[in-house]
DNA sequence: GTGGTCTAGACCACC
DNA sequence: GTGGTCTAGACCACA
């Protein structure tokens, strides 16, 4: 498996790491069992360092996405169940995110509008 | 013009005051030539530190949305571009943020009605 | 308030911070709203690097016990709601524990008596 | 003699091999002056590293529960005497894990019970 | 080889 | 001053 990551500017680098391997398992590219290339490999790949890739490795772990196998390789693991603490959170982090759109000046109907082009692309 | 802005988010307080002056901009409460409170007046009544609304006045003032006076006051200057370079980088985080709930298995359904309830809260 | 933490060998010491102000939290000696000292603060006392109380204070963190406010000071919180998917997580573990004691050739009834004896101590 | 370990669990499997046979002795299964199968025998049925049996049959005769014999088999060895440095240990560790239940807001109670489930299923 | 942990030194945004 | 992040180099247990 074949982790490629553009570290475009603006967000951590970790978050970068986060955000794709997150896409992978969205996008189906990266499936329950898929071997995660080993944090030093990826820093290698990645020419970062190699706490930044683990520090990535491990909020994934934390947040239940991958596991760390008895062969200490780190798999990704599909999540079960329905966390209602979690869609609380989301749903706290969301309103957060409209209200900055909002403060910076997009009307409801835009954001609306944006909401749903994001949503039917993923349908698709 | 009174500025009430609740401290308990975890924004920081720049982004705070910065945001709370745009939300009046666009709701209209703010309307443009309003002079706002000295810098030194908002923080005093905030109980903020002075360049915390030193530094959220001159960030509206490089964005556009407020102008300094002969006076050296601080007044509103409505403005009506949209920015897009920040629509761009919002879509971008906005994305990732729906990957997040999807990776935590919401359905694309449910996370439209979760956004739906949201907005529809705003507009009220 | 203060901190006093004996780093004991065994455990690792960011786990040892994390222990000890679970502790607190428990016995009602840290209550809500309480400030932690810094982590520069708290490590510089400790005479252990920056990291690692910082890695202790990110994990109660991300745990809910504390947060983050505007000052970025770590603040006591209390957790709220309870969390079955922590339920089942503490049970997993717990079995883990108890299996590695009659591994080591405690028995049931022995078990239990030391587990009789933790609670009842909690109580008073 | 057949030795049958799961490797799904994320104990490391020294470990794993470690407390299974420790287990047996307990139960009984494995008597006093029982011939375990060799290192090189187990480590092939088990699809494991040969180093790794080893170093569990290793740390048992070091610990006293295995000896080996003039043809270099390990032989069980039962040992009566309790570990009281494992128990403190044990212990130690036990009112951590408590600790974090009830900074998470279970009550002494709620413990109790699941500690007498735990315990219950294990003497079935 | 792997991840886990600790140390040390650095720059950043924010207060 | 604070925490957040990144880098670099090190030792450990484990496979």
């Amino acid at each position: 498996m074949y982790i490629t990551i553009n570290l475009k500017s603006d967000k951590s680098i970790y978050q970068q790491i986060y955000d794709t391997i997150i896409n992978g398992i969205v996008s189906g590219e990266l499936r329950e069992g898929t071997i995660l290339p080993s944090a030093r490999q990826l820093s290698a790949s990645l020419d970062v360092n190699f706490h930044t890739v683990n520090k990535a490795y491990n909020i994934l772990k934390n947040n239940g996405f991958l596991i760390l196998n008895r062969k200490k390789e780190f798999v990704v693991q599909k999540k079960v169940q329905r966390n209602t603490e979690f869609v609380i959170k989301w749903e706290e982090e969301e309103k957060e995110h409209i209200n900055e759109a909002l403060a910076n000046g997009l009307s409801e109907n835009e954001i609306f509008e944006i909401l749903k082009t994001i949503l039917i692309e993923k349908v698709r």
